[in-house]
DNA sequence: ATGCAGCAAGTTTTT
DNA sequence: CTTGCTGCAT
């Protein structure tokens, strides 16, 4: 215990930290130091000479996370890491198959898609086996796959029982049959094939498990169960050489399960590694009493769970405040008043989060700041390697290191535009299907005699016509990637491709030229850093890391982003806006009971994001979809007992602000709750002049609601009720026994 | 080949 | 209200 590795740690962590080679799990509540335990323990392991780096295998879910581990572990330790193997389950499961393209079945240069990548490739087999996008919805088609993927099974494997199942399948066939003959791989794949790998091929299977004595896992309640699969295989349960496989999670932070997040994992594994040992870290570091005891009182509605309680030590702190506004725009100005204030009394702008459930709602927020100079940044949108420019400038890099890759070439072929249009590319592909070869050979076929290789330059590529010149323009780059190093290849590739000019002359090509140039700037220290500076390396690294969504903007900010980016993030204080039925939780997720569940579990994350000072806000009216809706409070704030929150007055002079229009206060006054409101309410009668929109109702069966819409007259008269229990209904008048309030 | 009108849809997201 | 896609017209 003389360690300065150990000092200050709690019973638990460091039971956790200490554990001898065994199977443990490990509960880990919010803000109980869970990266914490996770690093000490590798630290621990290599210090005390008990494991080498070498024997250490580390799973993340993102790469920030394992670059955090990584860095944590660094500087921890004076020992050289580098034998360790820390990252994702995709990361690992590439490096995997790249040191075993062969045993695995793909080419050595194997190219990554990302979802969009294969999103596209699913639209062009479609167009070829003149699949109706009506009835099988590109969408539909890659969930069908990723998900039978997910579930290990193969097109061969599926089993189906009804004739639209039986066309996905057949989708599928194709889609695996193109993969391979283009040396592909989606992210699915990567795991399936290594998992596959590693099951089919006994010596290399021993080797890992041989070589991997300790496997730790972060986030484990966020696993699939074909990465579960693959943790149980690689480890060995059972075996002469089984690895002692350290596994952090929280049940309680599940918010994955819509993309196939399996916390039954967390079951499974208890049964499976036999475990003996489950350790809970229940003390929290990061928030005050009472937002602990909010989060903990909310989460035991649900049902599905391990159990587990979080304390802390420190005091009961402030109460959460709890505005309710007229409006979306008057929300989104309490919040900025509130912020205001906050940061005039010291709190920096960047310890401040403003949460919501979707990225729609963002919008108003952002425009209150906005005209309130307040500077934010938005987390969440397109990231450095999905935007358009890059991924034209990646698809001829792709084109030139696997010849194969059509959508690559599709991608580029004409763009910037060479004249080759819909017919040609027909043409093409006629080719192509006859002859079962890629599209680069149907168009090498194309141009026959038309070029003399050995002399094409990129100049002359320019000279030629067509698909003659795109020809030529891709061989000179190829002949460019055999003694050129990267960084070099690609300004070739930006400039011959004439990329740089078309984006010069476009109207607002500026940003895009600026990340042209930033790309290569990525590839220069990608060079630097990797161990492998490959094309093939480098393109891998770009479809596995999608790279930050923006770059950093140094100055101090808002943070805004939505409650699912803010898991494994703290703050000083939190604003939660968009408390609404309906919006959160979502209407779409009522209709199971997983579904709220799950909901509530993201509601637990984001009270967990505020260590001093939580706000709950939430608008009796929102303009959504264009038209304004009217909804009541969210359950989640009826959850959690009174003497935790503090119901802030809506104080502020509501006629002389400005804040509302006297057109919008029609909206306001929605809820029983505001009846003195309701002389101000300019009202939309509904049918027989007896109700109005917003108006609170209740219903015998449904119980209370607020009426948000009406049609017909008469006898037909209907009206739409958010009802806070049942949902959005339509009633008919004549039946539905309405009574006010 | 490009551009625009018209229309449908509209959670959460990493790899 | 937005965005994104399709299809039609230029």
């Amino acid at each position: 215990m003389t360690s300065p590795l150990l000092a200050g740690l709690n019973a638990q962590q460091l039971e956790a930290i200490t554990l001898p080679h065994q199977s443990v799990l490990v509960l880990a509540g919010a803000g109980s130091g869970k990266t914490r335990v996770l690093t000490t323990r590798i630290a621990y392991l290599i210090q005390s000479n008990q494991a080498s780096p070498y024997s250490i295998l580390a799973v993340t879910f993102t790469n920030k996370a394992a670059k955090e581990m990584l860095t944590r572990i660094n500087a921890m330790l004076p020992v050289n890491t580098r034998g360790m193997w820390v990252g994702t389950f995709h990361g690992l499961c590439n490096r995997l198959l790249r040191a075993h393209y062969q045993e695995a079945g793909l080419p050595q240069s194997f190219q990554i898609l990302d979802t969009a990548d294969q999103l596209a490739m699913i639209k062009r087999i479609m167009k070829r086996l003149s699949v109706d996008d009506k009835r099988f919805p590109p969408r539909q088609i890659q969930w069908f796959i990723n998900h039978a993927k997910e579930a290990g099974q193969r097109a061969a494997d599926v089993i189906v029982d009804d004739p639209f199942s039986r066309h996905l399948l057949e989708f599928y066939l194709a889609y695996e049959q193109q993969c391979n003959r283009e040396g592909v791989a989606d992210f699915a794949e990567l795991l399936l094939r290594s998992y596959e790998l590693l099951n089919r091929n006994e010596i290399l299977r021993d080797h890992y498990r041989e070589r991997f004595d300790h496997i730790l896992v972060d986030e484990f309640q966020d696993t699939n169960r074909l990465q579960y699969n693959w943790l149980k295989l690689l480890a060995g349960v059972g075996t002469a050489h089984a690895a002692a496989v350290f596994v952090v999670g929280d049940d309680d932070q599940s918010i994955y399960a819509f993309r196939g997040a399996d916390t039954g994992n967390m079951k499974d594994f208890e049964r499976d590694f036999a475990i003996s040992t489950i350790i809970k870290l229940e003390q929290n570091y990061r928030s005050h009493g009472n937002i602990l005891s909010a989060a903990n009182t909310l989460i035991e509605n649900n049902e599905q769970r391990l159990g587990k309680n979080l304390w802390t030590a420190e005091g009961e702190g402030e109460p959460i405040r709890v505005y309710r506004a007229f409006n979306d725009t008057d929300e989104a100005s309490y919040i900025v008043d509130e912020i205001r204030a906050l940061h005039a009394d010291g709190v920096m702008l960047s310890d401040i989060a403003l949460l919501y459930r979707s990225n729609a709602q963002s919008r108003v927020l952002e425009h209150s700041l906005f005209n309130a100079s307040l500077p934010y940044r938005v987390y969440g949108g397109m990231r450095f390697f999905e935007r358009m420019e890059i991924k034209h400038a990646l698809a001829y890099l792709r084109l030139v290191a696997n010849p194969e890759d059509d959508n690559a070439l599709l991608r580029i072929i004409n763009f910037p535009a060479r004249g080759i249009g819909a017919r040609s590319l027909e043409h093409l592909q006629d080719v192509a299907r006859q002859q079962n070869s890629s599209l680069w050979e149907a168009a090498l076929l194309q141009c026959g005699d038309e070029i003399n290789l050995d002399t094409a330059t990129a100049s002359n590529a320019k000279s030629k016509k067509g698909i003659t010149g795109f020809v030529i323009l891709i061989q000179t780059l190829r002949r460019d990637w055999e003694h050129m190093p990267l960084p070099q290849i690609i300004e070739r590739v930006l400039l011959h491709s004439g990329l740089l000019s078309h984006y010069t002359t476009e109207r607002e090509g500026a940003d895009r030229l600026e990340n042209l140039h930033e790309l290569v700037n990525a590839a220069i220290s990608f060079v630097h850093e990797a161990e492998d500076d490959s094309l093939p390396a480098f393109l891998a690294h770009a479809s596995l890391e999608a790279g930050e969504h923006q770059a950093g903007g140094g100055q101090d900010a808002l943070q805004l982003m939505t409650v699912h980016a803010a898991k494994g993030l703290e703050f000083h204080s939190v604003f939660l806006s968009g408390l609404e039925e309906g919006l959160f939780p979502h209407d779409n997720s009522l209709n199971e009971i997983k579904g709220l569940e799950e909901e509530r579990r993201l509601m637990y994350v984001a009270i967990t994001r505020a260590r001093r000072r939580l706000y709950f806000t939430f608008a009796q009216s929102r303009m959504l979809h264009g038209q304004t809706r009217y909804n009541i409070a969210s359950r989640f704030v009826e959850e959690i007992p009174k003497s935790f929150l503090k119901w802030i007055k809506p104080s502020r002079d509501i006629s002389g602000s400005g804040r509302m229009s006297s057109y919008d206060m029609g909206a306001a006054f929605s809820t029983a709750s505001v009846a003195s409101g309701e002389k101000l309410f300019k009202r939309t009668p509904v049918a027989d002049g007896q109700w109005h929109i917003g108006q609170a109702v209740t219903h015998a069966k449904f119980g209370e609601g607020v009426i948000l819409n009406y049609e017909g007259s008469g006898s037909e008269a209907r009206v739409q009720v958010n009802f806070a229990r049942a949902g959005t209904k339509w009633l008919m008048l004549e039946y539905a026994k309405l009574t006010p309030g």
